[in-house]
DNA sequence: CCGACAAATGACAGCGTTGTCATAATGACA
DNA sequence: TGTCATTATGACAACGCTGTCATTTGTCGG
């Protein structure tokens, strides 16, 4: 029932810790025992205990997912993400949903590398771009891996997976330009979000390459969320001069902004253009759906768990240090535009 | 700086099996040496390796997270209050993401309980509601708690967190008749889902209760989802006769159905009442903002993990039968009506 | 105040793996 | 063919805890 490395290294005709060699990629092993040992672990359905090694071992089976981002689909995409990937490795995902802005971080995620034994950790915006976070973590000794927005990733670049943000409001930007709007308004997401300059930042080049003036006017705080849309989209088109296209620094404030077109009796996009960024779930849960950019969450989040499993596991393999980069493991991405109904030529 | 069962032993002048006595909260412990080694424990902030526990003893300290479901919020409400139920005694969560309807579910749980040497399981609808994969659990002798609609509960009523749908369907379904509406559509979900029947079945009684005629043709099915709820509400509005009122099975469904009435120029509420069930984030930002059934999934989570802990460790602990009913953990949940405002009073 | 019995405590052997170090096999070269 | 360096393999302790069983301590009746 229950097959322990000794069923197998009976099973090839060698000892134990040649098995254990041999299922932890060891060198000076024999190809023909390598071989043997492979062969008996597959007839036996061999899977090692991951207590034991992790009781045995300097080094744990465990990666951490820490985050505190409060939009479930952004979260479900990644966690399944990084779910796969640790599936895919013989790993174990503790999860930390946390805060970061609570003083006592440092403390929590110090107790977490060390009394968990993590292998490494997997780190969300807006916890992935906190600087006490950062801090916390690099002084951590522990592997590490951070999702950020590209400016977020400072000189930090090989421990960072990396969301274009301005690159993907730009391109959004430009779609609006195209449509013929000239005054577009912008809502921006949170602060403490490196994606929320980044996203403004894609904005203001776009109008600057189009050669249109960027009145700080149609620039509105906000935070993220559904109500900072609806209050922003109201301020912008209560104004004297209201614009005509809107664009929400993502799906959730964009939906806001919905809400209070129609509160106002707009049309949309026959009076008001409005877009949103991300392309969760809802954004096709809209009327009329949202035009938007798309970001590979389940993606970003798998690579960003190779990546820290490919550091955890060459740590512990081979001393050289080899830069050991791992096929297929993308480490920048562009959201891309996604037109669908909200958007529309500009009116006159 | 790693402080193990040894420090903890030394500091109380104790043994260190006295040491896993008091943790353990086992028998055969005088107060004073209890006390003692408590006193060591705070000092030290010694927390027993989890690894370890779980190589040695014959119980685990892990409990497993099994889901199909694909509404997001749901999934992460649950977990969170899991993850707290775990967080608060010492447990860990091995997150499981499944597919009811996939063939291997029985070998893939015979895997996880045997292999990964699982405490207990939390299930959740549909996967909770599934003939073989109830059989399965049945069969495999491991403490598990199903969060099941009442219905589904069936003989296993001890090894189960229900929600009464029906009970809160009649609520609802009372509501609008209170507004006066007398042909109130309705909207089910998906066949495998036992909710599904009980929220149909509150309706029939609140109908019945107020002496309305069911008319089958008001009855349309569906499957929880954005598009069912839009399809399912044109069907209805687009029918001879269309009803006064909509009481779609989710919030999902609902923000379909406010879809449809959208493309149709319908104005909500004033020419047609549209309800959810659920209370999910997104029934606060439709446009109007959905009325519907608060269900407190955070809470329940929290106590069907309760309640499989209890389970795990009262076997551990006790070999007498005890009930031992835990305090707080409520078994019992009727979500409770919210009016927003996608109900208003019947038209005419 | 003693013996008998129960309660409290401790010694020690695992749990299934990895790490360390000793030993054996292999291969190159004289 | 013998020697030495090198690579391959294995024996055994250790990881931090729990389970089993022996031993000690305490309690109570006579």
């Amino acid at each position: 029932m229950k097959v322990t490395i000794n069923d197998v290294a009976a099973q090839a005709g060698v000892s134990i810790k040649t098995v254990s060699r041999v299922i932890n990629n060891e060198p000076s092993v024999r190809p023909a025992t390598r071989k043997k040992v492979m062969e008996a672990v597959e007839a036996l359905n061999y899977q090692p205990n991951l207590a034991a090694r992790n009781l045995a071992g300097s080094r744990s089976y465990t990666i951490a997912f820490i985050y505190d981002n409060p939009n479930a689909y952004y979260v479900i995409d990644m966690q399944n993400g990084i779910l796969e990937a640790c599936k895919a490795r013989g790993y174990e995902l503790l999860i930390h949903p946390s805060n970061s802005k609570s003083a006592t971080v440092h403390d929590e995620l110090r107790n977490l590398v060390e009394h968990s034994k993590v292998a490494g950790l997997v780190l969300t915006p807006p916890f992935s771009e906190t600087q006490t976070v950062i801090e916390t973590v690099k002084s951590l000794n522990v592997d590490y891996v951070r999702i950020v927005s590209a400016a977020a990733a400072h000189d930090d670049e090989e421990n960072c997976i990396q969301v274009d943000d301005s690159a993907a409001a730009y391109d959004i930007t430009r779609h609006l330009l195209q449509l013929g709007h000239k005054r577009i308004g912008f809502l921006c997401g949170g602060e403490e979000h490196v994606s929320t300059h980044g996203r403004l930042d894609g904005y203001r080049r776009a109008m600057a390459d189009a050669g249109l003036p960027i009145e700080e006017d149609l620039i509105l705080k906000g935070e993220y969320s559904f109500d900072s849309g609806v209050t922003g989209a109201k301020t912008l088109l209560q104004s004297a001069n209201p614009p005509t296209a809107i664009f929400a620094s993502n799906d959730e404030m964009a939906a806001g902004a919905l809400f209070a077109a129609r509160l106002m009796h707009i049309e949309i996009p026959e009076q008001l253009s409005i877009v949103g960024f991300e392309d969760s779930p809802f954004s096709r849960q809209t009327w009329p759906k949202l035009t938007t950019a798309h970001q590979p969450n389940n993606e970003i989040a798998k690579c960003a768990a190779a990546l820290v499993l490919s550091k955890a596991r060459s740590k512990g393999a081979t001393e050289n240090g080899k830069a050991h980069k791992e096929a297929g493991i993308v480490r920048e991405f562009t959201p891309e535009l996604v037109v669908r109904d909200s958007s529309g030529p500009a009116p006159e």
